[in-house]
DNA sequence: AATCCACAGGAAGCCCGGGAAC
DNA sequence: GTTCCCGGGCTTCCTGTGGATT
């Protein structure tokens, strides 16, 4: 076989190839738009309760709660940057800092990072948390300003001592002399302040703005708006965004699944060679999304919780009856001695499987069987042949294809 | 009605690695 | 070096439980 004949210059066919992209940017998450259709409301009103700062008085602090893609990320921090640039041209010394709790979600973390945006030498661990929050004070109280504290995903810290720190915050204006602080949390979490003390809850949300889900013809209007920025003019037939935003509104009307389906569309159909999107391109892209997801999510599972998830998937290649708790115990433990690694406890294994079911990759729901005690029963919830392959693809699981369970013993 | 299975899942605390301070 | 702090994964010990079976 002549490799280099049929190979050589495979490179400038793909660069020569006309994309159907001009700006591809512009169907990223992180883009953000001139202009935010359908947020005109929440926009004003966040606008209206920041805009104190600007006469150095406290804002309010705001809680700010819809689900993901609903364009809350990205309305605060839009807001945020008008409000440090008017108040640059006012002379009004405004920061805003943008905190993911996702990231640091232990209260330690988000002071430390805190800290560390006013020049603070801050390490990641080491220091005792009350140091940390010393210095941050310091730091913020250094000069006279108002700041204003985005915390995303706030949800994320509550359960892990992390409400002790929004508590703090939430007061750290009667320790300060100069400076003021405001907060705004964003949750994805419409029941988050249930689980929070009711001090916070009173302080934390003052002002509260909901973000509700878009419906089609919004996200319609969105995906108009972007796909003008990112394509070619032709490429985006009549029918592509309104087909868009039906798929992504069933996923609750989440934009960034509308502008990902958009964007993973427009790259099938390129590498199809195809000059416009056609609905079957839109159709392979959201399917590949999905698939990309649960890879993606099983590929960076810790080994133990693969271990697991390859235990099920065994039993459920052996088929016949529903899995159990004990029955996947039973297995993984037996995967465990044939690798020589640490067995974990049953009690811990438990937990695990319950994550793995948060993640979706499996479906557990506990049942009483009466006489014969009360477990989960654990069904797999993605494909198994492609996610074995995806855990055999781990060095450490190599020798796992090879592995066979015994046979059932008959009659059971 | 009482029993009892096969776990669920809460609470507490251990251990470890990372790091600072002394 | 020793001693302290933090967070995360994990174990130990525990109490709880729905309903088939006795």
């Amino acid at each position: 076989m002549d490799l280099k004949s049929s190979f050589s210059g495979i490179f400038d066919a793909l660069l020569t190839k006309e994309p159907l992209f001009k700006n591809k940017e512009a169907l990223r998450h992180s883009y953000t738009p001139a202009e935010l259709p359908h947020r005109e409301a929440e926009i004003k009103q966040l606008a209206s309760i920041l805009a104190p700062a600007l006469r150095f008085e406290t804002p309010s602090n705001v809680l700010i709660y819809g689900k993901s893609g609903t364009g809350k990320t990205i309305v605060s921090k839009f807001i945020c940057k008008e409000l440090t640039e008017t108040g640059n041209k006012l002379g009004v010394p405004v920061s805003t800092i943008y905190l993911n709790c996702e990231v640091t979600d232990t209260k330690y973390r988000v002071l430390a990072n805190l800290a560390k945006e006013f020049g603070e030498n801050v390490p990641f661990t080491g220091w005792p948390t009350d140091k940390v929050y010393a210095s941050f004070k310091e730091a913020v109280d250094a000069k006279k300003q108002c700041i204003i504290i985005l915390l995303d995903e706030i949800d994320k810290l509550v359960g892990k001592g992390g409400d002790e720190i929004i508590y703090n915050l939430t007061r750290v204006n009667s320790e300060l002399q100069n400076a003021r602080v405001s907060i705004i949390g964003i949750s994805n979490d419409l029941k988050f302040t249930n689980y929070l003390d009711s001090r916070i809850q009173s302080s934390l949300g003052e002002e509260e703005i909901v973000f509700s889900p878009y419906n089609a013809k919004q996200l319609e209007d969105i995906l108009r708006q972007r796909a003008e920025l990112a394509f070619k003019p032709g490429v985006v037939g009549e029918f592509v965004i309104p087909l868009c935003a039906a798929l992504a509104a069933r996923e609750h009307g989440d934009a960034r699944r509308a502008l990902d389906l958009l964007r993973v569309s427009g790259e099938v159909a390129e590498r199809e060679n195809a000059e416009i999107i056609t609905e079957a391109h839109i159709r392979k892209a959201n399917e590949k999304i999905e698939a990309d997801n649960i890879v993606e999510a099983v590929r960076t599972l810790p080994t133990q919780s693969k271990l697991l998830l390859y235990s099920v998937i065994l039993l459920e290649e052996m088929g016949g009856r529903v899995i159990t708790t004990g029955e996947v115990y039973d297995v993984y433990k037996r995967l465990c001695r044939q690798l020589s690694l640490d067995v974990l406890t049953q009690r811990r294994v438990s937990d695990l499987i319950s994550e793995l079911d948060m993640l979706g990759i499996l479906n557990s729901s506990v049942v009483s069987k009466g006489r014969y005690g009360r477990t989960k029963e654990i069904k797999l919830d993605v494909p198994p042949v492609g996610i074995r392959l995806v855990l055999e693809d781990d060095i450490r699981l190599k020798n796992l294809a090879t592995f066979k369970l015994p046979q059932r013993r008959l009659g059971e």
